[in-house]
RNA sequence: GCCGGUGUGGCAGAACGGUUAAUGCCUUCGCCUGCAAAGCGAAUGUUUGGGGGUUCGACUCCACCCGCCGGCGCCA
């Protein structure tokens, strides 16, 4: 399979430290809020990933961070009057729920950030001891100046950039804080500098370095994390003892617009994944998110998510018969999907799979997709339909029609054969 | 300002230097149909933001210009 590096920002080969296994980190949410559709993108495009290469054969571990101590969560925690452990745990559950709720469903383990504070003080403290880190009365932080290859990921020169966080007893603007002493409610905890917390980049790399080591296969995330986030990340394992690099391929999900901005949440103009789900399912989300290609930005509108529900109705309506194996279209399949993910060349496939009667495919690549290419039919829903072709035969149209009329309603689709 | 991305028919969106630029939605017409939907068949429509360069050949590579979006220590 070949993959897009951000690191490189070309296509390469993708080729994993050991032969069979893919060690696959995605940063994953701050707790502090319900998931919006931005989200839903990033997170479906890793979950497809991940499905995709476990379908070749591949063992996939796929691990994901919950960031559960952020300023935001201790703000948001203050203006509702709740402790950080409960708000953190209602949106940890609230976004499983969604996630799921998506057919999302590949990752194997989700790491709290708050469960491995002695990895996190571990390994801040091997950072000082290697001297790269220092430790002031606000904090330790990151020398930046003593590593090298910052700025690799984003092109950005570190001579440019000025820290926003101003902080006097940090040796220079561009360091960012490792732990952060002060007290913060119940979220503190007790470490060689002195009570305090952890800054914002050190639990993926402490939680990613416990599971995979310092060096692994995929880190994904969204564009919006290159920089600082993964800069920061780069600097910080790389500099334990000296790996590189920490990981070959960086992928970065485009996104999710919204009349041309990014939908977010400081913007006001995000749709949460539940919300969402009060219009489509999720087969349609996912059809919708998958029409594109990951890197791309994709235009959130009614219209266009309405446009992926008919076409994918499309699909369903025309994958009856099965007409048995199509080895050339299963073949445009894979390929799309080998090609960095070309999940909108993968759907044309989808398309002509329907057309040609390949129903296994449709079954089978549905599975990796996530997606559910066939039409449904439970036992009340085909006793209805008997008794409609009944009444059709004996040419009572009224009561037929009522019927039908009725089932629309609810959202079934009903396809009559002629008499 | 610096860095990065992006610009393909009405819309969404492929094409990874080489036949008529996929596919879906929309539109129009025909078939089918108890009616409708769906389906089937066909049609209209882009010459790929701009002007250059490289090449026998460029949507595809290079430099520049224009537009749009994003990042610049909050963010999927």
């Amino acid at each position: 399979m070949d993959l897009y590096s951000t690191l490189t920002r070309t296509t390469e080969p993708l080729v994993t430290l050991h032969p069979d296994r893919v060690y696959l980190f995605v940063c994953g949410p701050t707790v502090y809020d319900y998931s919006h559709l931005g989200h839903a993108r990033t997170y479906v495009v890793f979950d497809v990933l991940a499905k995709y290469l476990r379908s070749t054969g591949k063992e996939v571990f796929y691990l994901q961070n919950i960031t559960d101590v952020d300023d935001k969560i201790i703000n948001r925690a203050k203006e509702e009057g709740k402790s950080q452990n409960e708000l953190s745990r209602k949106f940890e559950t609230e976004y499983l729920r969604d996630i799921h709720s998506l057919g999302i469903d590949a990752v194997s383990y989700y790491a709290r950030a708050t469960t491995h504070i002695p990895e996190i003080i571990d390994q801040v403290e091997r950072l000082i001891a290697r001297g790269v880190a220092y430790v002031t009365e606000t904090g330790v932080y990151f020398n930046l100046d003593t590593f090298d290859g910052n700025g690799e990921l984003s092109g950005q020169e570190r001579a440019k950039r000025v820290s926003r966080v101003s902080d006097a007893s940090k040796h220079n603007p561009h360091d960012f804080a490792l732990w952060k002493t002060g007290e913060y409610g119940e979220y503190t905890w007790d470490s060689p500098w002195g009570r305090g917390r952890p800054g914002w980049h050190i639990e993926d790399t402490a939680i990613s370095e416990k599971y995979f080591g310092q060096q692994y296969d995929i880190h994904g995330g969204g564009l919006d994390l290159i920089f600082p986030h993964h800069e920061a990340e780069i600097a910080q394992m790389e500099s334990l003892e000296g790996k590189h690099p920490m990981v070959r391929y960086w992928m970065h999900t485009g996104f999710l617009t919204v009349k041309g901005e990014k939908m977010s949440k400081s913007l006001g103009n995000f749709i949460t994944i539940r919300d969402a789900l009060k219009t489509w399912n999720k087969d349609v989300l996912r059809y919708f998110i998958l029409l594109s290609h990951y890197r791309s930005p994709l235009q959130a509108t009614d219209e266009g998510i309405n446009n992926a529900a008919k076409a994918l109705e499309h699909i369903r309506a025309v994958a009856k018969k099965d007409l048995g194996e199509n080895r050339d279209i299963r073949k445009a399949f894979t390929d799309a999907m080998e090609s960095d993910l070309n999940t909108p060349a993968a759907l044309a496939a989808i398309q002509a799979l329907a057309t040609s009667g390949d129903i296994g495919a449709l079954r089978e690549y549905g599975d990796i997709l996530g997606i559910n290419f066939l039409r449904e039919t439970s036992a009340p829903l085909s006793v209805l339909q008997d008794i409609r072709a009944e009444l059709r035969a004996r040419k009572e149209f009224e009561v037929a029609d009522l019927i039908r009329e009725r089932m629309v309603a609810a959202g079934i689709t009903i396809t009559d054969a002629p008499l």
